[in-house]
DNA sequence: CGCATGTACGTTATAACATAACAACGCGGC
DNA sequence: GCCGCGTTGTTATGTTATAACGTACATGCG
């Protein structure tokens, strides 16, 4: 069991019981330092970029902190599914549907920031097809679609 | 009329009108600087990094080539719509639908390298309607999936 | 308990990717 | 010719990501 860090942003108790339910099922171990970049992420309303996350990190625990160590944090949290890399932005955010794992795909507002995260059976339906129409075996695929979200556009 | 620098590959006739062709369109010039970066891309199978080509480049010129004056090129490629970025990988590569502009998806194998592009005009509009549900304004959409190829699942 | 094993963590260094600021060159129009 | 502007060169720096190596710590087992 994973105690807190000192100074640690507040983490609601449904994203700690869904960090430990991911790690409990990959057999993963859910360490205070994890945790802490996890809610940093969480307590952020945008995704970060690694060094981004190190200086938040950095002023909230007062120590260096090195860049492979949140490297390293950022891996476990994407191999549990808790986050979600963007290849666009090279930034990561928490993932946004803990009900299950998930492909997604990304609204990427380029005036405000903000990201959505979208789920469409359909498209990855198509996208399946569009790869077996080349003989292609997909295993991930990438969709991140920059525009202007609702917010942005009536202001 | 752009010449050709000393050493460069062979360029094919079609590239070269196509690239003369996309400058016209635009009013960009062609220089010989710029032609022979599109000329390294399409004698390389697969795509480069910024820093691939500067090698390439260098060993080809036998001098010394800048980061910056390789991202120029590649940035003025993109505009003209020569080449595209591939987000996943942060590499490039010659545009192979040569008779239009157009916006691309991409198949990437993960064992040989290689990279389709491929062009779906159903996955586009489906993309829009996504967006539009969201009352999102798209730009552009970032579509690359990760997987094996044909050839490389029969060997 | 004592030890072996595996995973996580820390530290230092460096590789890879990308841009800033400014000077100089060169083509094209007047 | 000369001016203006886009292109190129040069040096420096900022940002993102990984390598190599050692230490700490939890867990399982004799």
């Amino acid at each position: 069991m994973a105690t807190t860090l000192a100074n640690a942003p507040p983490l609601a108790a449904k994203w700690r019981k869904l960090a430990e339910a991911r790690c409990a099922e990959k057999g993963e171990r859910l360490t205070p330092a994890r945790l802490a970049v996890y809610a940093e992420m969480l307590a952020t309303d945008r995704p970060l970029s690694a060094y981004e996350l190190i200086a938040l990190l950095e002023q909230r625990q007062e120590r260096k902190i090195a860049p492979l160590t949140v490297y390293r944090h950022l891996d476990f949290l994407m191999r549990v599914g808790l986050v979600h890399r963007l290849q666009s932005t090279q930034s990561h955010l928490p993932c946004d549907h803990p009900d299950h794992p998930h492909e997604s795909q990304f609204l990427l507002c380029s005036s405000c920031g903000h990201v959505d995260e979208v789920e469409s059976t359909r498209l990855e339906t198509l996208l399946s097809k569009i790869a077996d129409q080349h003989g292609f075996r997909p295993d991930n695929a990438v969709v991140e679609i920059e525009g202007v979200c609702n917010n942005c556009r009536q202001a």
